[in-house]
DNA sequence: TTGAATGCAAAAAATTTGCATATTG
DNA sequence: CAATATGCAAATTTTTTGCATTCAA
């Protein structure tokens, strides 16, 4: 495993300037689109970072296994290291929030899948839709909606 | 519950052609993208629709409650019916493939983000990503990867 | 009749690509 | 030095919006 920066070079990519500050933005905004992430390496000091620059290395560092991304709702993509931390997104399809959870919760589901389909469940970043507490209590579960 | 369009009306939207043609094809293809809709709309022999027409329905039967979509993978969210039969998406991160589950796979899950955190979850059309077992069996849990 | 829905064109977003130049290994 | 990465501009792709017209209720 090691660094993100040896895990890159290991695999032949090359570790640029540009590379470098993504994954540190990565690493402080803990999620971010990447016109989130242009927008906060242009106001951090340095010089801005093209956005296809962005693009490029966010799709590099993917293919190197450093970086990952879900899709927490419609709209862009949300990436984020994938040592940040392991956690189930539980995206509210009403209010919009997002609320963490752990991994563990999923496990039987992972189980499940792998017996029954073969299939190597990540449910490390899974984005999960439904309604938060506080949603779920406004809207009766089988009632009507609107 | 009743049909879809009876379900329209009764939430004050309008019965068209065209948003009875999104439905059939909808019904027809089981999944489609908004894009892959308007095409088909437009092969299926009467007048095609505009790619705007589409979105703007697609959004309404939505709200309605007719209609849901799931992003299964980068791109454009897919959307099909909610009664075209409840099933997780099982989609591989290496070659793409989408299996289908039973939505019971996921019973533990709801469970456990219900009690742990009052969220409840959409597990009917939800999208898992992993490797399937072809992939998984050529790449090593651990493995290296590319 | 009258407000909602449609089509079409134009505007925004979100991504991708080509290419000359700068950089890393 | 050779190959990869960057920046910038232009091209795509995806989605949204404005508006006059048509249509369902």
């Amino acid at each position: 495993m090691s660094t993100p920066e040896e895990q890159l070079r290991r695999q032949g990519y090359r570790v640029t300037g540009p590379r470098r500050r993504v994954l540190r933005a990565l690493g402080r905004l803990g999620h971010a689109t990447p016109d989130q992430l242009a927008s906060a390496l242009a106001r951090d000091g340095s010089a801005p970072i093209a956005l296809s620059t962005v693009y490029r290395n966010l799709e590099a560092l993917t293919e190197a296994g450093v970086v990952t991304h879900s899709h927490l709702d419609h709209g862009p993509p949300s990436y984020h290291l994938v040592d940040h931390g392991d956690h189930l997104h539980l995206v509210c399809s009403r209010c919009g929030s997002v609320t963490e959870a752990q991994p563990a919760s999923a496990g039987e589901l992972a189980g499940n899948l792998l017996r029954e389909h073969g299939f190597v469940a990540d449910v490390t970043h899974m984005a999960i839709h439904g309604r938060c507490r506080r949603c779920a209590g406004a809207t009766a579960p089988g009632g009507e909606d609107r």
